[in-house]
DNA sequence: GGTTAATTGTGGGTAATAGTGGTTTGAAAA
DNA sequence: TTTTCAAACCACTATTACCCACAATTAACC
């Protein structure tokens, strides 16, 4: 289970750091995508595949867009020896990735944010929302 | 099930103790997330899976914020030998945890609260209020 | 009720790990 | 052969986790 937030920067060579906590869940190779929201979204390997298996299951004639969004926004990564990993140039581009990026755990997956962009989207999270969300959780 | 209140005091490594009566019902691994009125939750692990499933059941389309929200303003600790956790710096600043901390029972989870915030937070509670809960409930 | 023992809580030091910047190496292209 | 680029490697710093010693509180016992 992935979780917690974690800033780091992104370094002259597009290298960003992947937190040690987030990286035990992953393991030593895992795959980043394009998510939703102009985020980069990061699945370990196992994950990766049960979610491949559920696209290629969708019927081609409407799923083509998503696959061919999906599949070639993808790139798997190897951490080096510090834990740090290349996002390829377009993902950095689809991501808006500058200086500062957040990495959070979201459950299944890791998520990879620009700073700014990331307090934006939390920014449009209101006490109402989450108070309503949470009764019909039963938090 | 969790009761008490306790005061404690968050040191300068950012460790509060966790009192010991609450920890036999924690376990010896627990969560701590965003909560509502600024506060951070607690819960076991037994209990957290269970929130992390209800959580994952939402829909994505309407409820990814919200789903980031709560699995990037979660930590899972242990305590070390003496009974203290760290609390991660996001969470503390969120709920604003200053020296003095109070931790509480409450129930199925317990909370963590700044000590003025928590007084605050107690003083809202009007003697009026009270009587019409528990008219409700029949106490 | 007073004394002792055990448990809980607090502060701080040290060793290990994580994170950052930069350099070298090796492969591919000119 | 030279140049360029990217990936692997190395060294340093900062942070975190772990451990020890002591203080305070609680529990047990005479």
């Amino acid at each position: 289970m992935l979780i917690g937030e974690y800033q780091h920067s992104l370094d002259e060579k597009g290298r960003v750091n992947f937190p040690a906590k987030l990286r035990e869940g992953l393991g030593s190779r895992f795959i980043i995508t394009k998510g939703l929201d102009k985020c980069l979204c990061v699945y370990s390997e196992d994950e990766w595949q049960i979610l491949e298996d559920k696209i290629r299951a969708l019927p081609v004639s409407k799923s083509r867009q998503l696959q061919r969004f999906l599949f070639a926004g993808a790139a798997d990564v190897v951490p080096d020896k510090q834990g740090r990993v290349v996002i390829p140039q377009n993902l950095r581009d689809y991501a808006g990735l500058d200086k500062e990026v957040m990495v959070i755990g979201a459950s299944v997956r890791a998520e990879i944010w620009d700073k700014e962009h990331w307090l934006e989207s939390c920014g449009e999270l209101t006490a109402d929302m989450m108070a309503e969300a949470m009764d019909n959780l039963g938090f």
